[in-house]
DNA sequence: CTCTACATGTAATAAGTTACATGATTGC
DNA sequence: GCAATCATGTAACTTATTACATGTAGAG
């Protein structure tokens, strides 16, 4: 969620990449919480950081893929990312479904309103175990400062919807459920 | 960061606004988490509603201004509404140009980086008297369950941000500072 | 009388998403 | 031989942002 230029640099600040593995580290890596941009997105942004000099292709050491086309990033491209990564950062902005359904959760039943916080705080575990196992793995500190902040948050979280789920349930509407 | 009309639409269903009005409980009221659209946002998007028939321009009771245009969710739309708010949510995304920043700390000196979290706490402890607010105000349980999770993720974020803020520093770059 | 807040709108631009289109390689 | 995964790309569509343009009302 910040430009997918951006984050592809940010991608390849840290090593060679093609744009199918910029797409995985978006999927599994520990910078899937920022944006999960797809192919349509990454394709042309690769194209225009190549033609501003950004980045470059690098002499692809065929491994069985001719297609590949690996990226690397030049000395202008980690020019610019370092120079984009010092303005000050906007404030974050969260776009959660789930809070904003919650908020008008008059308009939904008991039921379905203790189904959508399962399976949040299931989600939320399952973030857990991402961000646990990064931390696990040959990371920075950095790397490690970044996961730490997300997983406090994302523990604060799943505690405070174990505590408190059964406040909101009676806050439930009292229309039968929609249907579809 | 969900769809504008759903967000306006939102903010109908708990009464009457003008598209002015809307911005400004975008900015303050407890739905800023969610959005910050601007005027170029929202005035198609109510037009768009209005041509759909999902509100409509209420009887303007001048009270000194002319010129302003106050809607009123039709029945077709709080249907709309709440069919959307059926839908299971989709994953929450966050766009944190500050994570982003952190993550690659090591361009960066200490000095900055401490300076962007002294000011991110500052930021935090914002949206927690905000919260605070709204918290005391009057709100529906609905809304103080979702207001209580935002407290507590953005407390656990300020107190993680305060005990570890040493930790990252070490991690700074060598790099003098950079231009601009 | 001037500044701030109120109040609405459009046009140009930028950006991302979705759907489509293609093809190679690996494991079973 | 077939499915899954790897691999890249384009076009149409939708959406939001930015900048501009305009005007009123109230406070000091």
């Amino acid at each position: 969620m910040i430009d997918v230029r951006i984050l592809c640099l940010g991608v390849l600040v840290r090593g060679d990449a093609s744009g199918y593995e910029i797409r995985k580290s978006f999927e599994a890596g520990p910078l899937s919480l920022f944006s999960d941009a797809g192919f349509g997105s990454i394709y042309p942004a690769l194209h225009r950081l190549q033609e501003e000099g950004l980045i470059a292709l690098v002499d692809k050491g065929i491994d069985g893929r001719p297609d590949k086309k690996v990226y690397r990033i030049t000395d202008e491209g980690r020019r610019y990312f370092t120079q984009s990564i010092h303005r000050p950062p906007a404030p974050d902005k969260v776009r959660s479904e789930f809070m904003f359904m919650l908020f008008f959760s008059d308009l939904l039943s008991a039921r379905q309103i203790d189904r959508i916080i399962a399976d949040r705080i299931d989600d939320l575990r399952e973030t857990v175990n991402l961000l646990e196992r990064c931390d696990a793995g040959h990371s920075t500190p950095a790397e490690k400062f970044v996961n730490g902040l997300g997983l406090v948050i994302h523990r604060a979280a799943i505690s405070y919807l174990e505590q408190h789920r059964s406040e909101i349930l009676g806050a439930a509407g009292t229309e039968p459920t929609v249907a579809n």
